[in-house]
DNA sequence: AGCGCTAACTTGACACTGTCTAGTTGCCTG
DNA sequence: CAGGCAACTAGACAGTGTCAAGTTAGCGCT
């Protein structure tokens, strides 16, 4: 039998290079954003050759995918964070996770880009799937007791989904200074309730 | 008095380097996706040395901002003409420019990604700013009709876009072969009804 | 125990990238 | 008709990611 812990591999170096590189990646991602994650500032970081890193990653596109799967964990937790701090009602748990949503935003905000960039990700890594599949899984069961329409709960997902993330992008531009007319000048949570969402009938 | 047309300089290369290389950009870009639209060759095929872009555009991010204007161009014009063939109705308008929407996003992949990505574009350039709040306007518009919520027509008009968007980028996933659980298998003009439009009482 | 073998790691090279600095050239203006 | 100037070229430089060849340390095997 193996378990997933049996699988760390405790090599001559530091304890676990691989974890080390990732947390450097991490640290150059809201130190500098995404302009200053680099495969040889990373090895730099963690104090080993700019080779070394390709002896535990896929290139450069392998390290990032292992940084973004961490942020979906990251993700996945803010998200049920908030929405345990909520009243345990189905609109007060939406809500609260749509907030957390975008407090993860807010707060990491070069590696939530990275999580959303479609370049130079390994959508194959089955980490990542996991990861990022377990967050739609927070949103899946926060709009499971919701009354589903014509798309059936899928649709309601995508409807929220959507929405919260479309506000989080827009949200974004505001704090890099932008001010374009579609900045939001708006709380989420005036909007949320735009959406045609009941309760079954008991 | 002076027209946009006068400002054009006609110097003793091609009749216009800065619009080749904006062209080159862009047949690059759907060639080669977002990873094959480089400075150098941009200029290699406008004909040029690679430091010539210099004259026209400010570095790398000068030339995609260009490039990234000319995407909202057409952007706007696409869903200005799906918004033409519907009916003359605002709910049919609306959806109308939702299709205009996906449909640019389907048919102008890289170009898409590029027009949303946050880094290295130059977000002071004015005709970037003039083309994205030409695009917002076409939505601005057609959302209003509409009756608007606690948030004014500010929110029917994020809520509108950020859904459409979001929807955008969830698709997105599926062109590439990714097949998450949250590509969505769903049609776009079964969602959109699950927003809580209402026109108002006459 | 001793001896490979293998995996981790280093060093160096290569083809790229964007940007900066000098030159060169051709056009327009005074 | 000169002078100036903007467009453009050629070359160099610091970075980037990746590949090829060595070195070294720890493990299993007879």
């Amino acid at each position: 039998m193996e378990t997933p812990e049996t699988s760390g591999k405790t090599h001559r170096h530091h304890g676990d290079l691989r974890e080390t590189l990732i947390s450097a990646g991490i640290e150059l991602l809201d130190e500098g954003g995404l302009e200053a994650l680099t495969l040889r500032r990373c090895a730099a970081r963690a104090g080993v050759s700019h080779a070394a890193p390709a002896h535990h990653f896929k290139g450069i596109s392998g390290l990032l995918t292992a940084i973004v799967a961490r942020g979906y964990r990251k993700f996945t937790l803010t998200m049920i964070e908030e929405r345990e701090k909520a009243a345990n009602e189905p609109y007060a748990r939406l809500e609260a996770i749509c907030q957390g949503y975008l407090r993860f935003a807010r707060e990491n905000d070069a590696l939530f880009v990275l999580m959303f960039s479609p370049q130079k990700l390994d959508f194959d890594d089955e980490e990542l799937a996991l990861q990022s599949e377990s967050a739609y899984e927070v949103l899946a069961e926060t709009c499971a007791p919701f009354q589903h329409g014509e798309a059936g709960s899928q649709g309601t997902e995508i409807m929220v989904w959507s929405l919260v993330h479309g506000f989080a992008v827009l949200s974004r531009r505001n704090r890099s200074g932008i001010a374009d007319k579609m900045t939001p000048a708006v709380h989420f949570s005036d909007i949320l309730p735009q959406l045609a969402l009941k309760l079954p009938t008991p």
